[in-house]
DNA sequence: TTGATATTATACCACACGGTATAGAAAATA
DNA sequence: TATTTTCTATACCGTGTGGTATAATATCAA
């Protein structure tokens, strides 16, 4: 039990600093101070490492964006709640959502982008649900579903993109600026 | 002349379809029909090989930034101008911006993502000089030209990003849309 | 204590990796 | 024609890759 959160924790790091391809599963076992048959015994494969890496340490933020999601008839309030979940899981938990952002931009036909392209739906089906739900009191927003949620997906990427190059902060002001400049982008 | 030019074009494709680590210097060497030599004949080693497709390719994209970017004292019709090059050049050279993205996103510490840097500074001292020069007809911008530059290259890149995913398209429309978001983010 | 199961290390496999020494052609220069 | 330079192929190198067969050890239930 111990040994394989310490394989997850230093794949983790190595992932996304150098990237899935460029860290051989020797290196991984080395960092975790175990050999390579242990790894394997628990996650058969390199492929199933890294996809035991990004679920296991997705779950955190999806049950926190789950919570967020909890449409009220307050769009506002529900998006600030949703960004914040966002944001605050990105600035505390930097090394793992920048392995997941270079994973979603990595090219289509790497393993890289198959294993994040699950995660990245069910955030996406997540978010349409709460757009589908809003359009019962906002009549206007009504069908577009599919491109809010994408859209907003990407704004809070962009953004988080951004505080981790040090150009913005992702303190309160922005996050009422970004839902701000979503919601302007949408009713126009 | 023939054959580097042939390498660099199956590298590209190879590049942006897989990614640069998961790509053998053997395979390029196959599809481009010659041998490994040859290859390192032209361009040293396989990090070499990456800088030249990118720089290559970005060539074209840059002088066609540069001419957009010639600022006449009408921030909108120049910034139009720049969003309407990157459009027509991610629509025109979708393999070659694929790769670039996957690049600019890769982890810090790739090999990838070293390479994009330089590309990606270059377009940012080139966007920032525009700010600088707008700042003198439009006094409340000034000193902020990087934040400017750098978010406008964001939000350049998410719509590519998202042309990409099927979910927009870059026509005129969307280009005034962006520019429209873009103003509006500034001057509020 | 016995027996089964889960976990770990030693040692190894075939193979692909990036890269090169050597030398043969081809082309340009003298 | 002789010579030099550019370009290309054969064949190879050491190393590291993902992955495993085997067996020893630890854990735990009966």
């Amino acid at each position: 039990m111990e040994n394989r959160e310490l394989i997850l924790e230093c794949a983790l790091e190595l992932f996304s600093h150098r990237g899935y391809d460029a860290v051989g599963v020797q290196e991984i076992a080395e960092k975790a101070g175990i050999t390579k048959p242990t790894l394997y015994h628990y996650f058969g494969n390199k492929r199933g490492l890294l996809e035991s890496v990004l679920k296991e340490n997705y779950l955190k933020l999806e049950t926190a964006l789950l919570k967020a999601a909890d449409y009220r008839r307050d769009l506002p309030l529900t998006l600030h709640r949703v960004v914040s979940a966002y944001f605050s899981h990105a600035a505390n938990h930097p090394v793992f959502y920048r392995m997941y952002i270079s994973m979603i931009y990595s090219p289509p036909e790497s393993e890289s982008f198959k294993a994040a392209m699950p995660v990245l739906q069910r955030q996406l089906e997540m978010l349409e649900q709460l757009f589908i739900k809003a359009a019962g009191d906002h009549g206007n927003m009504r069908g577009r579903h599919k491109p809010y949620a994408v859209s907003l997906l990407a704004m809070v990427n962009t953004y988080i993109q951004m505080c981790y190059s040090n150009h913005i902060q992702l303190n309160n002001e922005t996050t009422f600026k970004a839902i701000h400049q979503f919601m302007h982008g949408i009713f126009s």
